[in-house]
DNA sequence: TTCCGATGAGAGAGCGCTCTCTCATCATGG
DNA sequence: CCATGATGAGAGAGCGCTCTCTCATCGGAA
């Protein structure tokens, strides 16, 4: 247990030793280079097996001047945005597409100044090849400019602040995914249509209070928005405060799902029925939605998507070696420097 | 943007050529050396400011053979497993705990063969100097035995399977948990008392349950426990299959919070009251126990503790060098092999 | 003064790989 | 028959660090 125990791993060298052949050759086999004999090639992978042979990655990462890892950083205070389904979906697609492509991920947490600085120091020492940002809040962020400062590539989940910096992002199309929320609330008739609307210091918020405001036109009535953090909670207390505002809602739309079942918890405990008397509309579709109660009307986004397709177009500057196979869900990322990806209605109970 | 304009980062040799010392002694300054004089250490660090020179990490590793990396494997075949705020509380605990010793953390997923094979490779590759694993299935983790033969420290969250092992692991007081909730449907005066236990495969279901069971003694039926995945869908299943068996049931211990909110939700359905006509126990007391409706009576367990234990057990005997702060909340890990931390009852109104 | 130990800086090897060159071998065409 | 080119293996430099060893310098004791 102790390290000193530890057994050396067996190096190129002894495997060139024990199959008779050069560094070279060794090498050359392990990359998979097409100028190798086959008898050679057979030898060298017998050696290899019989060792147990790895390669060393900063051994490799060294000469290469290439990690082959991705940093997935998180930029998020509140560290409970591991409960939210989207982070989820996002690292799930970023791990599988980076793990198809032979690339390892590392995920960063940025919560406070001391993570800030230790990602900074991260960046700059080159032990990612690439970083991949999400849940950016306006303001608060100076880690776009370090990674583009350092020359790495960076891709935005979401819409960038910084339209300065010109940088590579993927976005869902938030703007249509609240425009789409106020027409069903009208279509079933509601008159009376407020919103949760997502934090003033995110894009996703704001692009979603956009579509809606400009959907509802003149029945949009600034003093029934409410902002909350995308979390259950601060949308059971915007629900509440809406709801003491204007008595006579009779629609809602809440930026998240996790806010619309924070919503339909404060409406209840108002004596409102959901849908009868208040219709409401949530945002992401994640797996709780379908098996609220009731199932929730919401604005279906692809969280695995956005993940794989942050890859890909980071992968698509970065490693234009690599060549991918091309997928259905993910438009081919070439030549591309952003993607906004569709949403859709998803019509359930509570809508 | 394309690599090629990546402005190549100064190396020791060119910082040590401004300053005008030798690579050494730029080396020792970086590494904080004390063996340096004052007024050669300040030269280094102007330079060093001057260039932004940042340590290459992989040349660093390499010649260290270490690489300051520790790499967290979530072992969990169902991906929403991050929607588990259990996962939040060890993921922050583990990455504020590796961050103050100045390692960084790699999470890696392992839920279908590919992925573990991949993570075989990333272990005998040397990428990470140690491994933490939760959420370990029995049967289904070779990993702990790819650890271990590579002579890595391994720590485990949880109560491992594999007793041959002889691993260091963080474990919560499972059977004293379930003993709690028992005593606390008992002594509230349920007499039919039933349990959504967790998962056959986790030790820390079975442990629950064999707490529940052993406390609940001559009033513990065997028919009344069902088991679920720890999710709220599937604790919803399980008390809807509980009560169709015993209508009469007037208690039911959850063995988590998401799994004692599906069940809150399928009584309902079945027109009980919480805690009126059935009282719940959860476990966890994660962030959504608190706001539940009704709040959650549940057995309170520090995730976030375990994770930062996690690290530190891992640490006191791997980099016995490191010498970390002393914290009231974690025993100090020297010498020790394992760690049970306490569990506590905490009462709300859902029993 | 001389010698010695302590202090602190430099020289240089080497970690495990990759990759460019060089070179040997062999088949082919003139 | 030799010249030529293609093929495939080996030699060796070097990526950016760390760390041991060596050595210069200086203060103090004899």
């Amino acid at each position: 247990m102790p390290p000193s125990v530890r057994t050396k791993r067996p190096s190129l060298e002894e495997v060139a030793a024990l199959a008779g052949v050069s560094r070279a050759t060794v090498s050359r086999v392990v990359n998979g280079a097409p100028t190798v004999d086959a008898e050679m090639k057979e030898r060298v992978d017998r050696a290899v097996r019989e060792l147990g042979y790895q390669p060393n990655l900063s051994a490799r990462a060294l000469v290469r001047n290439r990690t082959d890892t991705l940093a997935l950083v998180v930029s998020e205070p509140d560290f409970r945005v591991f409960g939210d389904p989207f982070f989820s979906g996002i690292i799930r697609g970023v791990t599988s597409e980076a793990g198809a492509a032979g690339l390892q991920v590392v995920i960063l947490l940025a919560q406070n100044d001391e993570d800030h600085q230790r990602i900074e120091r991260y960046v700059r020492s080159g032990a990612a090849d690439g970083f991949l940002l999400i849940s950016e809040h306006a303001a608060l962020d100076p880690l776009p400019r370090t990674v583009v400062d350092a020359g790495l590539p960076l891709v935005i989940g979401g819409r960038p602040h910084d339209t300065s910096l010109d940088v590579l992002f993927v976005d869902n199309d938030n703007v249509h995914g609240g425009r789409l929320a106020a027409e069903r609330l009208r279509e079933i008739g509601c008159r009376r249509i407020g919103t949760v609307a997502g934090p003033k210091d995110m894009t996703a918020g704001t692009d979603r209070l956009e579509g809606f405001r400009s959907a509802l036109g003149d029945r949009f009535d600034p003093a029934l928005v409410e902002h909350g953090q995308f979390t259950r909670e601060s949308g059971e207390a915007a629900a509440a405060r809406l709801l003491e505002r204007a008595p006579d809602l009779d629609g809602l739309f809440a930026a998240s799902d996790l806010m619309a079942l924070g919503a339909i918890t404060a409406l209840r405990r108002a004596g409102r029925r959901v849908p009868e008397d208040v219709a409401v509309v949530g945002f992401d579709d994640n797996e709780v939605a379908a098996s609220a109660d009731p199932p929730l009307t919401t604005i279906r986004q692809q969280t695995v998507v956005q993940g794989r397709a942050m890859v890909r177009l980071l992968l698509a500057h970065a490693r234009p070696d690599l060549q991918l196979a091309p997928s259905d869900a993910i438009p081919a990322a070439e030549g591309l420097t952003r993607l906004v990806l569709p949403v859709e209605l998803v019509v359930r109970e509570s809508a």
